[in-house]
DNA sequence: ACAATTTTTGACGAAAAGTCATATTCTTCA
DNA sequence: TGAAGAATATGACTTTTCGTCAAAAATTGT
């Protein structure tokens, strides 16, 4: 049997299906927190069956590798990641407020999920890439690429509506590629390791914030980032379009 | 017995040490090989001995676990990129100039050594992290800083002689990081496999060289790239600083 | 030349991945 | 309801690889 997540879980599904969807999240939902707390080197399958009280065979009837796990697992944070993207870009404002809220977005899926996000990172690796099935390769490319389009989707109309000058090379995959590469490399800076806070540098997730809005600069993005407070337009994206995700994150 | 990489070859070794250097190295290179060509997945013990004539036993003679080998070729490498990056430093001319020639060093060596730069993207993965003794994690993190602390040198160095104005936040670190989470970042794409010249876009490392300019140019680093051509600072820095480098990259 | 030391070897034990024949549970339909 | 058949769960088993270690081989010093 295949994992069922490329399934709708909002279509009608029979009490069976429902079951093993259900049992599916919950693999996830355990290999995530022993990949959180152990690391995954303790994240066994043997591991896995005992936490959920099924056996080996079992776990081995919803994902037929421990790295399809994995991937299930980045599977699923990117769709939540697409959700939070597409309320981002639904905001209501000017386009570089709408890629400002994407930022914001990644922010705060950041914060709030940093084990997804490493888990993300895992992924990338070709440690674990090497060893799953190319269709489900093809698949997290395809999810990848959605995010992408989302964000490529605002630069475009940005453009078409003269908020961002034409007559400069490289529009529009300059602004897309620096985005992209600024996120994943923080990402990745901001699992390092490295002690920023004891070399008396902001985190990692605020130089983001600061250095990006610096190359919509660049690209005279109207409007630019002297005419308005990027930490005021934080706060208001936050409050309007993330009040749910802010709430969670000043629980914990 | 430890591995000898922290000892340098070019003290006085006996005959004796001089054996056990080399075929260090000739484990790592053996294994960097197998890495290249088949992935993390094969690169087994059995296979390295098997390949290099020697038995398990002795391969763990010099490397006590398969991550030690690993850790082992990035450390090789980051002196590698540490030698190209001092050169950069040392160029003469602005120190606008001489960031750009730690960028050009930079991408010379993504081009020259891919598989180099790929395992060093591995050892970042927890995967691998979370296995290695920490002391040689943070003989890793040590190198990592000799870079950055080169990059830091030259834009304190900038800021001093009045090239960047001091009249704005996130000074230096906000340059670090700006110019070290689009490489790390770009490295990354470079790898992932996204097809970016189907898709109509530049390669990566192109796509770097023109949005760090932005960058530094967002933070008014005299002279700014309206003055200049930056492509032929690149090969004008290509030509001066990497004619060796060069001419292995058209060999191939 | 021989004893002491160092290095090499590969057989071995342990751990985990993944398989599959059998047991169990569930569904269907007379 | 209950019996046949389908679907699912199980855990013993095979395989692979890691890492260890006692014995063998090579090297060194005297």
């Amino acid at each position: 049997m295949q994992a069922l997540l490329t399934q709708n879980p909002g279509t009608q599904m029979t009490r069976k299906q429902r079951e093993l969807f259900e049992r599916e999240q919950l693999i996830l939902d355990t290999a995530l927190e022993i990949l959180r707390q152990e690391g995954l080197h303790n994240l066994t399958m043997d591991r896995v069956a005992a936490e959920i009280e099924y056996s080996k065979g079992t776990v081995y009837n919803h994902f037929c590798s421990k790295e399809e796990i994995i991937s299930g697992i980045s599977c699923r944070s990117m769709h939540k990641l697409i959700d939070m993207f597409k309320r981002a870009s639904n905001y209501q404002g000017s386009h570089r407020e709408r890629i400002a809220a994407i930022g914001v977005a990644h922010s705060l899926y950041a914060q709030l999920h940093p084990a997804e996000l490493q888990n993300l990172q895992l992924i990338k690796s070709t440690a674990i890439r090497e060893k799953i099935a190319v269709e489900k390769q093809q698949q997290l490319l395809q999810l990848e690429q959605t995010i992408t389009n989302i964000v490529l989707d605002i630069i475009n109309q940005a453009i078409k509506d003269g908020d961002i000058p034409e007559d400069q090379p490289h529009l529009p995959d300059g602004i897309l590629f620096g985005l992209w590469s600024m996120s994943y490399g923080s990402n990745l800076l901001n699992i390092s390791g490295i002690p920023f806070d004891r070399l008396g540098m902001k985190q990692p997730l605020d130089m983001m914030w600061i250095n990006s809005h610096r190359l919509l600069d660049s690209y005279q993005w109207q409007p630019v980032s002297e005419t308005f407070d990027i930490y005021e337009l934080r706060t208001k994206i936050c409050a309007e379009l993330f009040t749910e995700e802010m709430n969670k994150l000043n629980i914990e």
